[in-house]
RNA sequence: GCCGGCGUAGCUCAGGGGUAGAGCAGCUGAUUCGUAAUCAGCAGGUCGACGGUUCGAAUCCGCCCGCCGGCUCCA
C-alpha cells in the first residue's frame, strides 16, 4: 500500500492529469463518493486525496467495511497526538497504531500522563474535530523528514525514518500536526464520529525492557455514537464475566496477601471442577494409551543444571536447600519422566512410551503480570511426554491434535493455531532444530488445518505448536502446546534397542492439552459467565421449599439425588420462595426443584430451569432418568470420538 | 521487573489531620409464605504492613506487601 501511494504521487508531479480518488469515485458512484472515508484501487487501500489515473477502478470504502474502523481510529490517535501536542508543550510522539478495540499513542513527556488528563485531551480532540481539518498527504525525501522531525526535537520519530527503506517518506498534516505516517487515513478530522478515551500505561519504546518507559493513552473510536455506547457496553458485560469476580462469587477459589501473590486457594465448588476435570483427564488419557507417573516437588539442582533449565530457566524456577544440598522446585515435569525411561533398557518394540502426570509445577512469575487464576505462580500441568521412535513421531503429533481438538469441542471452544521456532536463548544443534520444526509442521500440513509461524517463540529446548483458545473478552490464551525435543533425550542420554541390536537415540514430545487446570478453569468461567453446563456444575440441583411442609419431601428427594451421584443441596431455610430462587439463581444452579403442598400430596417434584422456565410436575425417578442422561452426553460424546479415532 | 491507578467490615462502597459510616451478607427473634430480596433488633473494622512528620495520622510523607490497567514475559 505504501509503494503505490509513492508511486502514484511522484507520477502526480510528472503529469497533471491526475484526478483525486474522490474525484475518480464519484465520476463512478457520487453517493458512495460522498460517504467514503478512502478508497481501494486494485485492492490496495488509497486516501480520498490521493492521485489516481482518470478512469481508475475505485471501490470506496464505507464506514461499516471491515477495515472502515482502522482507518478511523489511526485517524483518531493522529487527533489524539495533536490535542496532547497543544496542551502538554513539548511532549514528544512516539508511535500510534489502530488496535483491536481501539487505538494507541506513546508519548515521552516529563511526566507519565494520568487518568485525570484524559478529559482535558478529549475535550481538545473534539475541538479539533469540530475543526474539520482536512488529513494533507505529502511524501518527503529522508533528509527533509529528518531536518524537520529533527528542528521539532522528535527523537523517536528519527529513529523510525531511519529504519525505513525508502527514500521518500509518506507524512501526513492535519491542523497543526504533522506526523510521519503510512496512512491512510480519514479526509477530515470532522469525520471522527465518536470516540472515548479509555485508560493510561507505560510502555516500552519499541517493546524493549531496557528501552524508555513510553507514557501510553488507549482510546476506542467509532463512526456514531451508538456503536462507541454498544463498545462500552459490551466491555462492561465482559466484566460481568471476570473469572476472578465470578470466583468469588461463586465461591470457586481465592487468593490471599497472606499466602502470597499468584497462589491460588481452592474452595469446595471449585475443587469440584478441578476433580471433574482431572478425573476425565485420567480416564481419557488410559484410554489413549498413556501411562500415569507422578515425580516429586523438588530435585536436585545438578539434575536442573544437566538439563539445561539452569542455564535457560533459572530466573522462573524457586530454589531451596536441604542438608547442604541445593534443590530446584520444579517448573515443569519432564524430569521425573525421563529418569523412568532411563530406569531400564527399552527396546524400539516398547515406543511410544506416554507418560502422563498431572503435575504441579512453580514458577516465579514477575509480580506484574499475575491475572487472577490465568497467570499465577503456582499451578496443575495435564503434561505428559511422549517418547518415541523418529518414525512413530508425525503420528504422535498427529494424535496429540486430535486429543486438543476433542477436548476444545467438549468444552465448545473455538482455538487457533501456531507453529512456534526457535528462539534467541536454546539449546541444542541448529540440524535437530531443523528437524523438529520440520516434524511438526509436516504433521500441521497432515492435518489440514489453518496455522500461524511464530517466529523466534519456541521453549528453549525445542520448537512447538500452539493452540490459542479465545476468552470472553477476547484476550487469546495458550493453553494446549506439543512441543518438539531432540535436545533432552541426548542430554539424559536415552536410547532404546533397535531391531538391529544396536542403541538408538528417541524422540521426546513435551505436551499439555488443558495446560494449566487453573488457567483452564478461568478461561471456562468466562466462556460459560459461571453458568456451567449440568456435567460441571458444582451444585447440580438446588431443593427449595416453599413451607417447612415440605422439608421431610425435600430432605428425601435431595438423598434419592445424591445416591444417584447428582450434587444436589437442599434450602430448607425459613424464607420466602422467592428469596430462595433468587440465591440459587445467582449461584447460577442449573435446576431447581419447588416443594409446596401440592408436591408433598402427589410426592412430585417441580423442576424449575436455571432460564426461569418451569417445567411441569414429574416423578422423582424421571426427574433423575432426565438429569443423569443431560449428564452423561458431553462425555459420551467423546468416548465416541475417542474410539471413532482407534 | 517497569509505568500509572488503587488498598476503609465477609462483599460493594461513602468519608477524610481531632479517636470510624451505609447497603448487602452474618447472628437473634418474629413471620409458614408458590418462582430474583418478609420485617425488626444485634454484632462486626488496630481504615493492607512497617517507619516518619505532627500535640494528634485511617487521612500527609517514605518504604514494603497486595490488587487493578498496560509493557515485557509466558501454561
Amino acid at each position: 500500500m505504501k509503494g503505490v501511494l509513492f508511486v502514484l504521487a511522484q507520477d502526480m508531479s510528472a503529469s497533471s492529469e491526475y484526478i483525486t480518488a474522490s474525484e475518480a469515485l464519484a465520476a463512478l458512484d457520487p453517493k458512495a463518493a460522498k460517504k467514503a472515508i478512502a478508497a481501494r484501487d486494485n485492492g490496495r487501500l488509497v486516501d480520498m486525496s490521493a492521485p489516481v489515473p482518470p478512469g481508475a477502478e475505485l471501490t470506496p470504502v464505507l464506514p461499516g467495511d471491515p477495515e472502515s474502523l482502522d482507518i478511523l481510529r489511526h485517524s483518531a490517535a493522529h487527533i489524539m497526538a495533536e490535542a496532547v501536542k497543544e496542551l502538554f508543550p513539548g511532549v514528544k510522539v512516539a508511535i500510534g497504531p489502530s488496535i483491536d478495540d481501539g487505538f494507541y499513542y506513546d508519548f515521552d513527556y516529563e511526566r507519565p500522563f494520568t487518568p485525570e488528563d484524559l478529559p482535558a485531551i478529549e475535550k481538545k480532540m473534539s475541538e479539533i474535530v469540530r475543526q474539520n481539518a482536512p488529513f494533507e498527504h505529502d511524501l518527503w525525501p529522508k533528509d527533509q523528514a529528518l531536518k524537520y522531525f529533527g528542528d521539532q526535537d522528535e527523537a523517536y520519530k528519527l529513529d523510525l525514518i531511519e529504519g525505513l527503506e525508502d527514500d521518500q517518506v509518506g507524512i501526513y498534516r492535519q491542523g497543526a500536526f504533522t506526523d510521519l505516517c503510512r496512512g491512510p487515513h480519514i479526509p477530515s478530522t470532522g469525520k471522527l464520529g465518536a470516540f472515548k478515551l479509555t485508560s493510561v500505561a507505560g510502555a516500552y519504546w519499541r517493546g524493549d525492557e531496557k528501552g524508555p518507559m513510553l507514557s501510553r493513552i488507549y482510546g476506542t473510536a467509532f463512526f456514531d455514537r451508538k456503536e462507541l455506547k454498544r463498545h462500552l457496553q459490551l466491555i462492561e458485560e465482559a466484566k460481568k464475566r471476570d473469572h476472578r469476580k465470578l470466583g468469588r462469587e461463586l465461591e470457586l477459589f481465592s487468593f490471599h496477601d497472606e499466602i502470597g501473590a499468584g497462589m491460588v486457594v481452592w474452595h469446595p465448588r471449585g475443587m469440584i471442577l478441578r476433580n471433574i476435570i482431572e478425573s476425565l483427564e485420567r480416564a481419557e488419557h488410559l484410554r489413549r494409551g498413556y501411562s500415569m507417573v507422578q515425580g516429586p516437588q523438588i530435585l536436585k539442582r545438578e539434575l536442573w543444571e544437566r538439563s539445561g533449565h539452569f542455564d535457560n530457566y533459572r530466573e522462573n524456577m524457586y530454589f531451596t536447600e536441604v542438608d547442604e544440598i541445593a534443590y530446584g522446585i520444579k517448573p515443569m515435569n519432564c524430569l521425573a519422566h525421563m529418569l523412568i525411561y532411563k530406569s531400564k533398557r527399552r527396546s524400539y518394540r516398547e515406543l511410544p512410551l506416554r507418560y502422563f502426570e498431572l503435575g504441579l509445577v512453580h514458577r516465579h512469575e514477575k509480580s506484574g503480570v499475575l491475572h487472577g487464576l490465568t497467570r499465577v505462580r503456582a499451578f496443575t500441568q495435564d503434561d505428559a511426554h511422549l517418547i518415541c521412535r523418529p518414525d512413530q513421531l508425525e503420528d504422535e503429533i498427529l494424535g496429540v491434535m486430535a486429543f486438543v481438538t476433542d477436548f476444545m469441542e467438549l468444552f465448545g471452544f473455538e482455538y487457533t493455531l501456531e507453529l512456534s521456532t526457535r528462539p534467541d536463548k536454546s539449546i541444542g544443534s541448529d540440524e535437530d532444530w531443523d528437524r523438529a520444526t520440520a516434524a511438526l509442521s509436516k504433521a500441521l500440513e497432515a492435518s489440514g488445518k489453518q496455522f500461524e509461524i511464530n517466529e523466534g517463540d519456541g521453549a528453549f529446548y525445542g520448537p512447538k505448536i500452539d493452540f490459542k483458545l479465545h476468552d470472553a473478552l477476547k484476550r487469546s490464551w495458550q493453553c494446549a502446546t506439543i512441543q518438539c525435543d531432540f535436545t533432552l533425550p541426548d542430554r539424559f542420554d536415552l536410547t532404546y534397542t533397535g531391531d538391529d541390536g544396536e542403541a538408538k537415540r528417541p524422540v521426546m514430545l513435551h505436551r499439555v492439552i488443558l495446560g494449566s487446570i487453573e488457567r483452564f478453569i478461568g478461561v471456562l468461567v468466562e466462556h460459560f459467565a459461571g453458568a456451567f453446563p449440568l456435567w460441571l456444575a458444582p451444585e447440580q440441583v438446588r431443593v427449595l421449599t416453599v413451607t417447612d411442609r415440605a422439608d421431610q419431601w425435600a430432605q428425601e428427594i435431595t438423598q434419592a439425588l445424591k445416591d444417584a451421584d447428582l450434587r444436589a443441596e437442599v434450602d430448607l431455610r425459613n424464607e420466602k420462595l422467592g428469596a430462595k430462587v433468587r440465591e440459587a439463581q445467582l449461584m447460577k444452579v442449573p435446576y431447581m426443584v419447588i416443594l409446596g403442598d401440592r408436591e408433598v400430596d402427589n410426592r412430585e417434584v417441580t423442576p424449575r430451569l436455571r432460564s426461569g422456565k418451569n417445567l411441569e410436575a414429574m416423578e422423582l425417578e424421571s426427574f433423575i432418568k432426565m438429569l443423569k442422561a443431560e449428564q452423561a452426553e458431553p462425555t459420551e460424546r467423546l468416548r465416541q470420538r475417542g474410539r471413532e479415532r482407534q
